[in-house]
DNA sequence: GCGGTGACTGACA
DNA sequence: CTGTCAGCCACCG
């Protein structure tokens, strides 16, 4: 596949993100069909102009921020992230990163209701 | 073609 | 917890 069709479906994938969800670059990468291209999914956003896009439900695996902390677009993604209510704790790590087909099976083994 | 550079990642110390 | 490292690959000078 070439870049611009590749760049497409990643764009497709982030749009697939639901509300109040996170994903990590290598999630949308895979989710993409492009397994192992993280860093393929951060160019994209790095160069993304739409403002439609929630681009700030894309974290690092590690349930980080990828800006550098006190960035504007850290900030910003905080701030974006919080409006949909999603808790992003001190220095812009956020609980547990939604991974789409572990969430059920995560929920269900879980019980934070205690 | 070559080396440096990332909104990255998983393994290991 | 922090840091290093090899893999990753599109882009740029």
């Amino acid at each position: 596949m070439d870049a611009s069709s590749a760049r497409q479906r990643i764009l497709e994938a982030i749009r697939a993100v639901p509300r109040g969800q996170v994903r990590s670059y290598g999630d949308v990468a895979r989710a993409a069909g492009l397994p192992g291209r993280a860093r393929l999914v951060a160019r994209v956003l790095s160069g993304n102009d739409e403002q439609a896009l929630p681009w700030h439900r894309v974290l690092r695996a590690d349930g980080r921020i990828a800006f550098p902390v006190g960035s504007a677009g850290h900030d910003e993604q905080v701030r974006r992230l919080q409006a949909e209510g999603v808790p992003v704790r001190e220095g812009g790590r956020v609980d547990r990163v939604a991974s789409s087909a572990d969430r059920d099976l995560d929920a269900a083994l879980w019980h934070p209701d205690r």
